[in-house]
DNA sequence: ACTCTATGTTGTCAACAGCAACATTCAGCG
DNA sequence: CGCTGAATGTTGCTGTTGACAACATAGAGT
């Protein structure tokens, strides 16, 4: 009982790229070859160029789509925190470790070489609309009292990068001698907290006038 | 006039992971190939095979080599910050970006998959060093008032953390567009200072008692 | 039915990693 | 001085991959 096998796949491209999440996550980033995955999925080696000019345009794509869950996932973890806005800002946080404990796939890919270093206007667009998530966010966190002297845009940068870098620690294992005896993840929970405190009652009642 | 040519390179070793480093800086990691370097080297594409195993075992070598010049580089900028342990933390935390900025060739190693995902022992202890060259600092900022009442480990993972992805942020140009008309490397310092307050006299004045 | 375009296939080539067999150098030791 | 073994480098081979070209099939619109 063999299967029809049609001549057209029909749904080729986003069969590569559900494929490809599936060997990132479990065999690593290199371990992904273009005719590997024409292979899994059933097409002749060549198959994949008509979707995928070449290696880096489909991580590219991985990575959009990427972020657009990442995007999705975020905003759903703020939606959960309720209403105070430092705490959605903090749930955020805490979102993107999860994210890239939970989607190392997709998370992994957002940081390849071939990815960074590409200028794909689609990647970018998707990236854009992360951090403009982000960035309403941390206006309202700030209007309610976090860091309220600092450069807006500064501090989203900030945050920004801190929940990346934490992240970053959590996947590549590194380092995971030094904090031992640590959950990682937990640790990087409290690097959140450290970030954006977990509520707004939390916030340094004033910190203006740093220049004295 | 031919080079003597002796048929032993003498400094095989050495020869690879220098030039390694400039093809990186200049074409990029994937650029990278063991036989492309035996031919700059000017040795059969099966000589470097003696001095690292495969691939990775060269991207570990050159991390390594890149994590002992990354201490030195973090710890000289301690020194000429002179002896006010915040201020000498905030130089260190700007020192990072700068590193990140002057030598790519070694800083994309350090974030790249074939490193990351490595256990190579001799990398993990030159990594595990500047680790440790972080935690003094830190507990000594701590000690001079930089957030007194936090956990030590968790404060020096944040820092570390939060140092690293504003460098990443510099290192990939991503996010440039939203942060329009900014120069990357100075909000990288900007964010350093967010992390670090630039000396110890701008320290909150108190922050303890904060779960009241 | 006819044609154009999208999609998939087969065949081919160059580059690469990895391995094995062999050659040369060098250091130690009689 | 000459032997021997380890380190280092070379040549040759195999299998995989990415990239390309030429061709085949399907489907949509006229």
């Amino acid at each position: 009982m063999e299967i029809p096998m049609t001549y057209h796949h029909g749904n080729l491209k986003q069969a590569l790229l559900d494929r490809a999440a599936e060997v990132i996550a479990d065999q690593g980033i290199e371990a992904l070859s273009l005719r590997g995955l024409a292979r899994d999925v059933g097409v002749s080696h060549a198959a994949p160029a008509r979707h995928f000019r070449d290696k880096k345009a489909l991580l590219s794509a991985l990575a959009t789509e990427g972020y657009l869950r990442f995007s999705a996932y975020v905003t759903d973890a703020a939606e959960k925190a309720g209403s105070d806005p430092v705490a959605r800002y903090n749930a955020m946080g805490r979102s993107v470790i999860r994210f890239a404990v939970t989607h190392p796939a997709y998370y992994t890919t957002f940081n390849h070489p071939d990815v960074t270093q590409q200028a794909d206007e689609t990647l970018l667009k998707s990236h854009r609309e992360y951090l403009e998530i982000v960035m309403m966010a941390a206006a309202e966190a700030q209007a309610a009292g976090w860091h309220r002297d600092a450069d807006p845009l500064v501090l989203m940068a900030f945050s920004s990068a801190a929940a990346t870098g934490a992240a970053n620690m959590v996947t590549n294992r590194r380092g995971s001698d030094i904090f031992e005896g640590r959950d990682l993840e937990d640790l990087a929970e409290q690097i959140i907290n450290l970030i954006v405190p977990p509520s707004s009652e939390l916030c340094a009642p004033n910190n203006e006038d740093k220049t004295r």
